[in-house]
DNA sequence: CTGTTAGCGCATTCAT
DNA sequence: ATGAATGCGCTAACAG
């Protein structure tokens, strides 16, 4: 018997254990943020390979939720996340990029109040709920802070759409801790076209206002904006500086100048979340509701001292 | 009855249906190459866009099937994708980048004749299974023949360790139908590293051998290469031209100088392999067993006529 | 310690 | 038409 299930590498059929045992091993993965960009942006991706390590480790798997978009005739919208944690289709889930959906907290707390177990990668928004957390408001301080140590005094902060509800707490805090700073924060739309954008903004702010230094969000702005320097004759860091958000290790460095950064250690982030949640299914008591996680500063070459 | 079910917002139990209807709505995603690196080049990414979009307009979710590094006690090593074939949670399979693992081809063979729906994203494997293929070999053959119209006669060609099967048919094409051009082919290993290395072999080819065009195999290649070519002071297209190959639509645009690009329309072909798959599950029958996709030449600037 | 059975929740079939 | 019974394949509990 033993010798005839290793011979025909039987496998149980997991609808039917799943049934008996009331668990999937599946974890479901959402993170919003416009169409399609869940495979976007640097950070995503690491955080995606944290929680794949994590995960894949425990013997679960990542189901990757895209939006609704499919045609579905007879029911009205409802995420598909929550979709199939009604089904029984997954054991947990994880979340990101919540911060500029309103509406979708809201079905996120409900979820929270009947216990399922659900990580999120953000900005604390439940007090019941676990979540991990970078305190991007607190870095993108840090880093301004870091450009006056420098010398550096009127600084360009390269922000998303989607990030703009951090934005006051930002400048606030400038303005009170830095009062010798000036922040010029410019909110980028997500849009194809990054480029010619950013060209107008660095001519204006560069070259006009005068800045010395900018804050690029991540890898994908900092490419551009390097090319758009080269274009225009900008040299860096002789005549701008640039300090960046690295959330994937060494990313900086492959660039010419070498790129500073904070370092946002974005895969340990996904990996902590996989590990509480799956905790969490476990029925383990956690004590940390939120673990917060500090960004460090990677100084190479793009940073002149004024 | 019927309001009952629409107040509570009834979901029905996706273990206890899918073992009645024995499917899962579930499609298995396993692209191999190395470690995380499912989630690290363009190419991939952009497949994976394609992939999600279809299926998920089809409500059809991915399951992204990594290693399987997990603690398992008992089993041989078994790998994932076939554990869940057997275990029928997933109801097709999407497997890209096999090239250089023998193994696993004969593996996937195995489950082809087995008539488990599988599409293949890559060089044709088996005569009876379903495959997409962007013909590596023949666009990187129009590469060269593209730079020697522009009069290039010695060309730098980077290939990634994993696609060194491919480069005897390479060779052997541009020997045979450009013999005034000499291509250089260099195998890149897809360490951590890739900087220091590159600058080598810039350094030896471009200044010392007199290559006068690199072809770079991607976007990430092509964003380093650009930067060791600034330290270096080697300016593009001045004193070498470099076409590369362009996965996601527009990433050449955003650099500088604009990099002239072979398109390979990864995106669409995600999209087609889930097509081709949902298909397969259907019970369709498909009259064309390989769909093979042409790239397109996208001049811009990195290209210069000698 | 081995063998039998009940029941997980649904869809399908058969009987009313 | 609506309702009750069956079985999908497994595991856990129970009986021998």
């Amino acid at each position: 018997m033993q010798e005839a299930m290793e011979f025909y590498q039987y496998e149980p059929n997991q609808f039917a254990r799943g049934l008996m045992k009331q668990e999937s091993k599946m974890i479901g993965i959402y993170f919003p943020e416009g169409r399609g960009s869940l495979f976007d942006s640097a950070y995503n991706l690491e955080l995606l390979k944290g929680i794949e390590e994590t995960l894949s480790y425990q013997n679960y798997s990542m189901v990757l939720l895209g939006e609704n978009r499919g045609f579905s005739l007879r029911k009205q919208q409802i995420p598909r996340y929550l979709e199939y944690i009604k089904q029984k289709r997954l054991d947990g889930l994880i979340l990101s990029g919540l911060s500029g959906q309103p509406a979708r907290k809201e079905v996120l707390q409900q979820i929270v109040e009947e216990q399922f177990p659900v990580v999120y990668i953000g900005k604390r928004i439940h007090e019941k709920g676990f979540n991990i957390y970078a305190q991007f408001e607190q870095y993108h301080v840090k880093m301004v802070d870091t450009l006056r140590q420098y010398g550096h005094r009127k600084i360009l902060m390269l922000i998303h759409g989607s990030h703009s509800n951090y934005l006051p707490e930002i400048t606030a805090q400038v303005k009170e801790r830095m009062p010798e700073v000036t922040l010029y924060p410019i909110l980028l739309d997500a849009g194809e076209e990054l480029r010619e954008p950013l060209t107008r903004v660095v001519e204006e702010y560069i070259s006009g206002v005068g800045c010395t230094a900018v804050i690029p969000e991540g890898a994908e702005d900092t490419q551009v904006l390097l090319s758009v320097c080269a274009e225009l004759q900008i040299p860096v860091p002789e005549r701008v500086s640039i300090l960046s958000v690295e959330h994937q290790r060494g990313a900086g460095q492959l660039l010419h100048p070498k790129i500073s950064a904070c370092y946002v250690p974005a895969r340990a982030m996904g990996g902590s979340a996989a590990e509480l949640l799956i905790r969490h299914i476990r029925g383990e008591v956690i004590e940390a509701k939120s673990i917060e996680y500090e960004s460090v500063f990677i100084p190479r070459d793009s940073i002149r001292r004024l």
